[in-house]
DNA sequence: ATGTCACATCTAATGTGA
């Protein structure tokens, strides 16, 4: 099974890629963050892709995320719901068979740093629930928060910065410790310190790959055994955010 | 301190969020 998580930074703008890459990559699930649009917004073609279920929850100016899962993965449409500490329609679950899969766009932060760390807090109280209850996870999406300094280029390293502050480390890994989660990344990379996902959108930064690993695929323990590949794809599209693609199995 | 981009609004130039 293949799974992919790509901040998009709006779906419209970036229809023509996002198909064009979805045709190619031909992905099992997918999840999309920022695409900055409501339902009824989301571009038509990405709405009748026919080979997918499709789940949009988004907002009109900013954030909003989507999942799609190949429709051979669920026969009926499967059941979607946003847990009690979404807002701004940043995560969409989606029940898949055993699998409980999330799409999840995590605060910035430079507004509200509270807000993003009650977040945080809530995903981790939710992944415990999940695990309680028996139930693997997938959680893909743009957490926002790189996991260590080995995350960010020792150019764009910085100490007091949101992003890389030592209370989200924490909750990120009290995320990964009370969901039993493996960072997929990590697990099939333990030493490669290269791996960023997005870059700031000036001075070539992303070209000169001098950037920040905040998109990640956690997966808990008997899925995260079957991964094969992790791959960060820094020339795809035009987002500031690259695609990342997970092979499980 | 700076830089770029998508999308919003009093549809042209500016604000916002990231």
């Amino acid at each position: 099974m293949k799974v992919a998580t790509w901040n998009v930074n709006g779906i419209r703008a970036r229809a023509a890629q996002l198909r064009e890459w979805l045709e190619h990559e031909r992905p099992d699930v997918i999840c999309l963050q920022e695409i900055k649009a409501t339902p009824d917004q989301v571009p038509r073609d990405l709405c009748e892709l026919g080979e997918h279920w499709c789940f949009w929850h988004g907002a009109r100016a900013y954030s909003g995320v989507g999942l799609l899962v190949r429709r051979e993965l669920a026969e009926v449409r499967p059941e979607s719901a946003h847990p009690p500490f979404d807002h701004d329609c940043r995560i969409v679950v989606v029940e898949l068979g055993e699998v409980t899969a999330a799409s999840v766009y995590v605060p910035n932060g430079n507004r509200d740093l509270p807000g993003k760390l009650r977040f945080l807090e809530g995903m981790a109280t939710w992944a415990q629930e999940c695990r309680t209850a028996g139930r693997p996870l997938l959680i893909c999406g743009d957490l926002n928060v790189a996991r260590t300094d080995a995350d960010v280029h020792p150019k764009e390293r910085k100490a007091g910065i949101v992003g890389q502050l030592p209370e989200e480390r924490a909750l990120l890994e009290a995320l990964l410790a009370e969901g039993d989660l493996v960072d997929l990344c990590r697990a099939l990379h333990p030493e490669e310190d290269r791996l960023y996902t997005w870059w700031a959108p000036w001075r070539n930064l992303r070209q000169r790959n001098i950037g920040w690993r905040i998109d990640y695929v956690l997966a808990s323990a008997p899925l995260a055994a079957r991964a094969s590949s992790f791959a960060s794809q820094r020339e795809v599209g035009t987002s500031d955010h690259a695609p990342v693609v997970v092979v499980l199995g």
